[in-house]
DNA sequence: AGTGTTTTTGCAAACGTATGCAAGGGGTGC
DNA sequence: GCACCCCTTGCATACGTTTGCAAAAACACT
């Protein structure tokens, strides 16, 4: 009993092929009587429909692929496991590519989705070239990067508004009275990087406050490096704000292990995400929230529209992020 | 330029659509001449061989199935990584199912997996009935269960040595001079759980020493609320051992921030897994070590081998799980 | 140059499904 | 009872590749 194919099914019920394929297939012509036959014809014998041949005469292979550097930061597993609730609603699926962030690999592993026929993309933790843009936009398979944007480029991204975010933590930290500010920021290669940079540094600068900035490329050990330098220059900072949470998590570590700092007392920190991790007691990290759910939601709605009516413009969405204070600052609490 | 064929190369290089296709086609037999000439009028028209189409007759797609349940306890992100470089490097792919742990979910999916023609399928973090097992094995597809194993059934599975491993988490603590032992188990429903808490409790029961347990259901709030019914009782435990270390970083900080207990002063704590965050100084867990990297190798290798001699007898393989003494057991540092 | 052997090549048949087209069937309204 | 229309159904083709088979070409050897 190895394959049942539709034809066996077609016998035993004693009609067509195509009879059985458009009992199989939503919005088909169909009597009452077929479909009965053919269901049970089909139970029977254990058919299933081939979704290889399916794909392959459609063009849809309901599969979507998901290209990503690293899952190490929280974020993304969690993202992830959504997206893939999500999809699996839909009745889509996602076909996991792993790439590092150098630009011969991920368009080497973009290559290899085209191949696969998949009828979307989305990028996570990736930056993409606007040469690769185009090219999946010829292909005619629609692209959503998520948690990453792409320079004056027509790609749909789902981010949330990290300037703004940037520059409410530059706000809120002000406000605390701090005097010295640092930050450690995200890979500067990244779209989400910079913006939460800009927002930070731009917001400061505007009050006059000049903010040395170290890029933690995203990676632990870089933020725990990073923290050490800062807090032995001549004039060590009383708040820093951290790129993500798990560069966050690095800072405190140091801070508070190595360097015996207090924070807040001595120092203040901020993140960025609001993985669960942050709100556990052994952190208590204040961090600005990406509120992954509705990340999320956007990423699968843009993306499938896109797929059910193709020529829809690219969109820019940027989602909102609340702060989040927790105990490694010291301000107000709302 | 939508879709280029085989048929189009064929065409514009003066030789058949057959010959196109061997010359894509490794260990086929093509002249030197025909190679060049068909890459080259692919490479001008960018030409890839349509992956669908291949798996759709050779019946291969090149596609594993990996079915996994959370993505919250850090152990599953690293080896989904992991997976997918080593696979990726052998020319396959995953496909992600999400599926909680209830019969009905895993059985739906594991219908969806075929469907795909998986080569073969990985289950992690998730449990698979018998009855599963046999009608994958019916359609002739592999499985590998990673991390889990199966009571008395013909699966292949990788999985540390976990009854050898609570038995020297046992030895280890009562080493320690520890009196009072408890076990917040992983999820009974799991190998996984049963197989760590046996080696434990067994250990200790060999000794005359009863130990109390609370399942744990692998689950945060779970291991919180159990950590707080063991330290009310009348005699609370002066070790606890935990069924992972996702679970342990709950018992902690409980244990810290909420009950006050010091840690290994008043209670010490062993988790199972050693995922980063074990190592970071904000919990410095003393735990059982799963060499990740050695269970993936394992799972990828008896997969492919599966895969590509049919026939191969499934087989149980356990990976040694040493224990990483850190800051939360007061025994002597080896 | 002729024979035997190996390599290369094209032809055509698959793989399992969806779908346009035309024919069949059943029902409605007069 | 007839014309009309709509819903079903089967036939046949297409999707883009791989692969067995047999013919052709290339090569080796006497």
């Amino acid at each position: 009993m190895e394959k049942v194919t539709s034809l066996q099914v077609a016998e035993r019920a004693g009609v067509s092929q195509s009879a059985v394929s458009r009992v199989f297939t939503p919005g088909a012509s169909a009597s009452a009587k077929t479909v009965e036959a053919v269901k049970k014809a089909a139970a029977e014998l254990g058919y299933r429909p081939n979704r290889v041949a399916r794909a392959m005469i459609t063009g849809k292979s309901r599969i979507i692929g998901l290209v990503v550097a690293y899952l190490d930061n929280q974020f993304y597993p969690l993202a992830l496991q959504l997206l893939s609730n999500a999809l699996q609603e839909q009745g889509y699926h996602i076909l996991v590519f792993t790439a590092a962030n150098s630009r011969g690999e991920v368009d080497e592993v973009m290559q290899e989705l085209l191949d696969y026929q998949v009828d979307g993309i989305i990028t996570a933790s990736v930056g993409m070239t606007n040469d690769l843009t185009r090219r999946c936009a010829d292909a005619g398979i629609p692209v959503v990067m998520f948690n990453r944007g792409q320079a004056g480029a027509e790609v749909t991204s789902v981010t949330s508004a990290n300037v703004k975010g940037g520059a409410a933590v530059a706000e809120f930290l002000h406000s605390c009275g701090h005097q010295r500010f640092a930050h450690i920021s995200g890979w500067v290669g990244s779209s989400t990087g910079q913006d939460r940079q800009a927002g930070f540094c731009d917001t400061l600068r505007a009050k006059r406050i000049d903010v040395p900035v170290i890029d933690g490329m995203f990676d632990r050990d870089t933020a725990i490096a990073a923290t050490r330098t800062l807090m032995e220059s001549a004039t060590p900072p009383d708040a820093i704000f951290v790129g993500n949470d798990h560069m966050a998590f690095a800072v405190l570590d140091t801070l508070r292990s190595d360097i015996g700092a207090d924070v807040p007392g001595d120092v203040a920190v901020v993140g960025y995400d609001d993985v669960p991790l942050a709100a556990w007691p052994a952190y208590e990290l204040t961090t600005m929230r990406q509120p992954v759910n509705r990340m999320v939601e956007a990423t699968v709605e843009a993306l499938l529209t896109r797929i059910n009516t193709p020529g829809t413009a690219p969109k820019r969405i940027e989602i909102d992020s609340p702060l989040i204070q927790r105990g490694t600052t010291k301000g107000p609490r709302t």
